[in-house]
DNA sequence: ACTGCATATCTGGATATCCGCATATGCTCT
DNA sequence: AGAGCATATGCGGATATCCAGATATGCAGT
């Protein structure tokens, strides 16, 4: 993967939220069915965009019954991770993206 | 300007490659003949990209006699700076924009 | 005014991206 | 095996992006 393939999946926002998403959680993960009800997006929407980032490497899945759960890739090159890190603390701070946070809080709340 | 306006500008290598080349030069600029004998583009491909980069406030344009420079904007809003110049100094040292950046020297060298 | 050079814009076509809908797969429980 | 839920993928259409080639604009020198 090249800096413009990293940037090119930084550039839809469903993908970029939910990075910043699994960036939060981190290195925890989340299941598609928690990304669907926070970003207010269709399944297949998630499943595709999602399948881009693996194939990337950018996150991994992991399959519990009958969930699949995602989270960043710690075995992602260092370069890449390092910049990735940097992206997502910046884009964190910022509304769209500060928003979904605090529902992912909420979220997580209400599972206890 | 969001974050991944910011991203997809990022993620066509003809306008990465030639704002790494302005972040190198920065505050001073190049002319757009001399972009498109170190990118190997036409004139109206650099053109074209040009005007995203101006129409966001990324960068922006000087005449001078029948040339026009270009330079990154100062005056972009800091958060976009920062982040901005992150992206370009990590990519300055990997392969395809160092390459530019040492024929960018080059030819600095000549005009002297 | 005319020429030549530098730059900007327009046009059309190829390709890529994005998304909704339908369908397939895979898991769990009965 | 069958039902039901979670997830993945195939397909088609709408839209966006990218580029080459042609044309337009603007400046400098004759």
């Amino acid at each position: 993967m090249n800096l413009t393939e990293l940037f090119k999946v930084l550039s839809n926002p469903v993908r970029l939220r939910a990075l910043v998403l699994m960036h939060k959680r981190h290195p925890d993960s989340l299941c598609v069915c928690d990304f669907m009800e926070i970003l207010d997006c269709s399944q297949s929407m998630v499943s595709r965009h999602f399948k881009q980032l693996r194939d990337l490497g950018l996150v991994v899945a992991e399959q519990r019954n009958q969930w699949v759960h995602y989270r960043l890739n710690d075995e992602m090159p260092r370069k890449h991770w390092s910049l990735l890190n940097i992206c997502l603390t910046n884009a964190s701070k910022e509304p769209p993206f500060r928003d979904d946070i605090k529902r992912l809080q909420q979220l997580i709340r209400n599972c206890l």
